[in-house]
DNA sequence: CTTAACTGATACTATATTGATATCAATTAA
DNA sequence: TTAATTGATATCAATATAGTATCAGTTAAG
């Protein structure tokens, strides 16, 4: 099982680019070749970022990516539901389409808790975080700490 | 995002099932029919948890399958890892393969505490539990509470 | 001792998701 | 004017998920 999907990791790496460099434009190119991650694949992550207003864009020569929302707003549950849909335990067994009857179904009440502890969980880590996390790691030793 | 996939699903109501007849056979195409699960699918489940030790078959006329171990020693992060692999938060951004200095990548750690956490939720929930849920479900209102 | 109800094993199909690539138009700084 | 860029799509391959079909072997019961 696996939690993120490339999406939503190429969607972090991308955010941290940006979120280092807050400010100005950034290519998808340097992003792409900065972290390894496959260019028209990122354009597209990017342009579902911008459609969800977490990054802007300019376009043209020295045109690029910039971040938009605070980071500290950006939590990687908003990440995995752009990228991977909402963080649901069980897409059939325990909704109205099947579970005729929800209200009374036992195995509901345990899904439900999981599905809300997991969502609260990757709502503590937001971009802030990560971003903080990596330049603290970059002090102890510059070279050592990067995203990938 | 779908954490429980039709595999893992179907074979918590399978093994539910068998729990409640615990020390008796119990046919596929019964539970099949109980439960509203697609009868050859479901026998793949249920080979598949015979290959895992928790529950056996016995073949011919009358033959069936029947619960082997405790269903309280059953958790739900067994099923998964059984029916959609080990539960891991990303399986390339962090691990040797792609990550060349894992011990100092940041993520990394915010990573493998979400994992344990996902996992320890989903090790709370065993097939022992669930079953004792849903007969006392039964007891307030016999006909109202299934598994489905 | 035959038959029908079973499991064991495996092959197959369809669809969805994931990951990746390619193309071309529009924009813009130099 | 041109080269570097984004915007928007179309396409493709690989894998995972969900479901179906088939046939051989086993066994209780008549």
């Amino acid at each position: 099982m696996k939690v993120l999907t490339k999406n939503t990791d190429y969607a972090i790496r991308a955010l941290l680019a940006l979120a280092a460099k807050k400010g100005s434009y950034m290519s998808a190119k340097s992003i792409a070749i900065e972290h390894d991650i496959p260019y028209q694949f990122l354009r597209r992550l990017l342009q579902e970022m911008i459609r969800h207003n977490l990054i802007v864009s300019k376009e043209g020569v020295r045109g690029g990516f910039m971040m938009q929302k605070d980071p500290d707003e950006i939590t990687v549950t908003q990440l995995i539901e752009i990228f991977q849909g909402k963080v649901q335990v069980s897409e059939c067994m325990f909704r109205k389409q099947i579970c005729g009857n929800r209200a009374n179904c036992v195995l509901r009440h345990e899904i439900m808790r999981i599905e809300s502890v997991v969502q609260s969980e990757f709502e503590k880590v937001t971009i802030g975080k990560l971003l903080r996390d990596l330049e603290a790691a970059n002090q102890v030793n510059p070279t050592a700490a990067t995203i990938s």
